[in-house]
DNA sequence: TAAAACATACCGACTGGTCGGTTTTTTTGT
DNA sequence: ACAAAAAAACCGACCAGTCGGTATGTTTTA
């Protein structure tokens, strides 16, 4: 077989993400993953270099699932405008979603460990970057209320993130992730619109 | 000393939250913990049943330390006002801010542990139906707009969360915690009110 | 046939937890 | 009041098992 080599490799990486999320990355082993992806431990270090370059090539693997989500909604809709910021949010949410105990645990993770950190770091400040730009935008030209436009952005992404975690921790978790969005615009349309 | 078991717990318990704070659950042995708290195992294993357990007592701590918080917020205000949405907040962020990163381990623990899950569940669903009573007073008197109460108090209490977990991953994270309780009150001025 | 990909066997460090025994505190008997 | 006895608190060596990682051998690919 021709691409032997690269399905071992993503096989171990889809092992990885889906042990990591259901017993975090200290308790799932090597071993586990690698029984999980039928694989020998050898196949492993001959891919990875150790565990945490595993953890690292996830995170990438993750950040750039939300950079096309991101570009896919930049392309839906007109440019630099406040739509934008509605389009992109469903991405999120099903990407982030889907893997909210992964989520925390690069969190935790990246808390602790400055190499994850950095990792993690950059793409942030984009995204961060990017609705502040947006909101910006939309004060200079009167359709937002009077507020500063990096306080207003901060204010919806921890919307965001808080509605995320509330998915998971809630009973009715399901109830509230499928009107995450709903109750994202309503915020928007609330707050900032005059 | 006639005290000095008790003294002992307490400094099992002091110890585990830094070092749980600081390496995380999984990465700190019982055997550290002990060291820092300059007691031996068998002392450890006498006051504790396991490892879980101790996490369990930890989170029976921080609960406490929380509904104390509340608490004292509801006594300085006048009962069931608006006000105590404001009063307790710095509260809440004082206690869980301290420790952030325990925070996310309550979390991620009981995402994946039925025990943990049914020890931390109970007092959300207090708050929680403690907001929503304070907010469906206030649509009821008109100084609120008209809102569904759970999902207002469930838009604040995720902006409460967001900011939080913001404050940790945000290299400006020690500006935002301290503006916390400003945008908070931003956000119920702006959004709530008339 | 050489190199890349993969498998197997193994290592030392470390883990949560146990256990026999010692010290300290409290209760009891007189 | 005071020693004897019982109970609670504490100690630290030790266990069986697991961990991430390595060394070496075998198969597959080009």
């Amino acid at each position: 077989m021709q691409h032997r080599s690269e399905e071992t490799r993503t096989q171990l990486i889809n092992s990885a993400i889906k042990l990591f999320s259901i017993q975090g990355f200290n308790t799932a082993s090597v071993d586990d993953i690698c029984k999980d992806a039928g694989v020998s431990k050898g196949a492993f270090y001959h891919h990875f270099e150790s565990k945490q370059a595993l953890f690292l090539a996830l995170l990438d693997v993750w950040l750039n699932n939300i950079d096309s989500a991101i570009e896919a909604s930049r392309e839906k809709s007109a440019p630099e405008t406040f739509m934008q910021i509605t389009e992109a949010f469903p991405y999120i949410f099903a990407t982030a979603g889907d893997h909210l105990p992964m989520f925390l645990e690069f969190w935790l993770k990246a808390s602790r460990d400055d190499e994850i950190w950095q990792a993690s770091i950059a793409p942030y400040r984009r995204y961060h970057k990017y609705f502040t730009s947006l909101i910006k935008k939309g004060v200079d030209e009167g359709s937002f209320i009077e507020m500063d436009p990096e306080l207003a952005s901060r204010m919806i992404i921890s919307m965001a993130m808080g509605l995320l975690l509330q998915s998971l921790l809630d009973p009715k978790g399901a109830k509230w992730e499928a009107t995450a969005r709903e109750i994202t615009d309503l915020m928007l349309n609330t707050l900032l619109k005059k």
